[in-house]
DNA sequence: GCACTTGTATCGGACAGCAATACAGCATGT
DNA sequence: ACATGCTGTATTGCTGTCCGATACAAGTGC
C-alpha cells in the first residue's frame, strides 16, 4: 500500500490539536452518506478507508453512546435517534432558521403554497425547513436533503449575489446532474438563468426538479451581503401560469426576504 | 468536588473498545441540548465536565470537520449545516420513516389536518416528521423536537403498548412538566388516559401541549409488538369538538397504522 | 489600566487507542 | 453434510496520539 505520509499539504497532518479518532469517529457516521441500508463494519471500514478493528472500535463507541444501532436483521448498522436531537438543536439554534420561521409561516399562509428555507453550504443548497401547501408532490424531500445549487430556483438566487469567480467554481465543479427531462446541465444556460435572475432580483425555476412544479426563489445575505439561504415558494404547473406565478408571489417572496434580514 | 473515581460500574471503564475521545466530541455536541445561544470553550468545558484544554481540542477538530463553527461574534461556537446531513441520512435509512412517509401523506390529504409522526425512544416522544396542514399553530415544533412520553396522545399510545413495569418506570422518572394550564401531570390520571387508550386502541389528548388543541395519538408497534413511534393528529379546538374529531378521524389513523405495520 | 473574559498556541510524559489476530454464529453453495 | 464466505465480538502488547497545565494575544467592561 504505501500511501504517502508526506503530502498533506492540507492539515490533518502536524496539527497537534486535532484529534483524529473523533474525526474518524465522524467518518463513521459520513460513510451512511452514500449508503442504501445498513451498512456492515466491513463496508464502513472500505467506505471509510479505516481499519475494520478502527471501524468495530468506533462503531461500539458509537453504539454505547446510542447513535449507532445494530439493524433488525443483525447484520449491519444504522444511525439511530439521537441524531435527531442534534439537528433540533442546531435548527433551535441557528439564528437564520430561527429569524426566518415566523416569516415564512406567515408567508405561507398568504402565498397557499408550500414554501421551503435552503441553507447554502458553498457548494450544495441544503433543506432546512418546510411548509406544507395542502396538495402535497413528495414526501422525498426531507430536512437535511440537498440539491446542487445548480438545480434549484433558490441555488440560482443565491449564485446571483455571489462573485463571477465563485460561480464558475461551482457550476464547474461537478458536471450538473439531469434530474429532469427538463433540468438545464449546460452551465452557459445557467449563466443565463442568473443574469435574469439579478435583473429581477429572483430567479423562476420550471420543471427543474419535478416535472410538474414551479418554484421561485429568492435568496437571503448576510451581514456582509454574501448570500447564505433562499427561499423558495413551490406550486403546481397546472395551476399557475409560470408568468402569473411570478407577478403574484415575487412580490411577497421580496418582502419576507426583508424582513428576514438583520437590519 | 472529589467524583469518586472507581465507581462508574456500568461500562465506560475497561472497556477496551471504547474510544474515550469519541464520546468526548459527542458529549460536545450534545452540551449545546441545554444551550440557548452559542457556547464558548469555559461553557462548553463546564457543561461537558472536560477541561478547557480537552474543550479546546475537540472543538478545533470539529471546526475543521465541518460540524461546529465560530459564531458571528468571534465569542463562542454554533452546531454547523452538516450537522443536517446527519438528519437527513438518519431519516432517509430509518425503515419506519420509510414505510410511514406516503401513509402518512395520504392520511393527510384525508383528514386535512396536521399529521406527525414521532419516534419513541424509551423515554420521550421526538418528531421526525411532519405534515402540516393550513392554518398553523407555532413553528416551533421543529425535526428533533422532543416532549415527554407522558404529555402527548402518541405518548399515552405508546404507554398503552408497554407492560405496566416500563409504564411505572416513565411515569415515576421525573415529575411531569405542566406544559399547559391543563396538561395532565399527576401519573393517576395519566394511568386513566393510558387505560382509556387501552379499550379506544388510540388517544384523545386535549390542550396538552397547546392550548386550544387537540390531536388524536396510535401508536405503532414494532414486529415483536413493542410501541416504538407513533402518528398524532392534530387540530383545532375552534373548529372541532373533540368527540366528533375522535369519530371522524380515529378510524382512518388506525387504518394508516396498519398500512405502515410489517405485514 | 486592571481584571476578566474570549480564542489560540506549545510541550513532554503517560496511557488511550492502535491493528493484528482469533473466535462464534449464521448463510450460501457445493 | 461440509466448507467457505460472511456477519459481529473479543483479546493483547506495543506505540504514538492525545492529555492537560500553562502561557499568550485580543477584546470587553469596570
Amino acid at each position: 500500500m504505501m500511501q504517502q505520509k508526506s503530502e498533506p499539504a492540507s492539515s490533518e497532518d502536524d496539527d497537534p490539536l486535532f484529534i483524529q479518532s473523533l474525526a474518524r469517529g465522524m467518518t463513521v457516521l459520513e460513510a451512511f452518506r452514500q449508503a442504501e441500508g445498513p451498512l456492515s463494519l466491513a463496508q464502513i471500514a472500505a467506505r471509510t478507508g479505516l481499519t475494520r478493528s478502527a471501524a468495530q472500535r468506533l462503531v461500539h463507541t458509537f453504539r454505547k453512546l446510542g447513535y449507532l444501532t445494530l439493524s433488525e436483521d443483525g447484520r449491519g448498522f444504522r444511525l439511530d435517534l439521537p441524531i435527531l436531537d442534534l439537528t433540533h438543536d442546531y435548527l433551535r439554534l441557528n439564528p437564520l432558521v430561527r429569524r426566518a420561521s415566523p416569516v415564512l409561516l406567515e408567508l405561507r399562509r398568504n402565498v397557499r403554497e408550500r414554501v421551503d428555507l435552503s441553507l447554502f453550504d458553498g457548494r450544495r443548497m441544503v433543506y432546512a425547513a418546510r411548509m406544507q401547501s395542502k396538495r402535497e408532490t413528495f414526501f422525498a424531500t426531507l430536512v437535511g436533503n440537498s440539491v446542487p445549487t445548480a438545480c434549484t430556483s433558490g441555488g440560482w438566487a443565491v449564485l446571483a449575489m455571489l462573485p463571477e469567480a465563485e460561480v464558475d467554481a461551482i457550476l464547474d465543479d461537478h458536471p450538473i446532474p439531469q434530474i429532469t427531462p427538463r433540468t438545464l446541465t449546460d452551465p452557459a444556460a445557467i449563466r443565463g438563468q442568473i443574469a435574469l435572475t439579478r435583473e429581477n432580483g429572483h430567479a423562476l425555476a420550471i420543471e427543474q426538479i419535478l416535472m410538474g412544479e414551479v418554484a421561485l426563489g429568492v435568496a437571503i445575505p448576510d451581514a456582509d451581503g454574501r448570500p447564505i439561504a433562499a427561499i423558495h415558494i413551490a406550486a403546481s404547473l397546472s395551476e399557475w401560469a409560470p408568468e402569473d406565478f411570478r407577478r403574484r408571489v415575487a412580490p411577497l417572496a421580496a418582502e419576507a426576504v426583508r424582513s428576514i434580514l438583520p437590519g
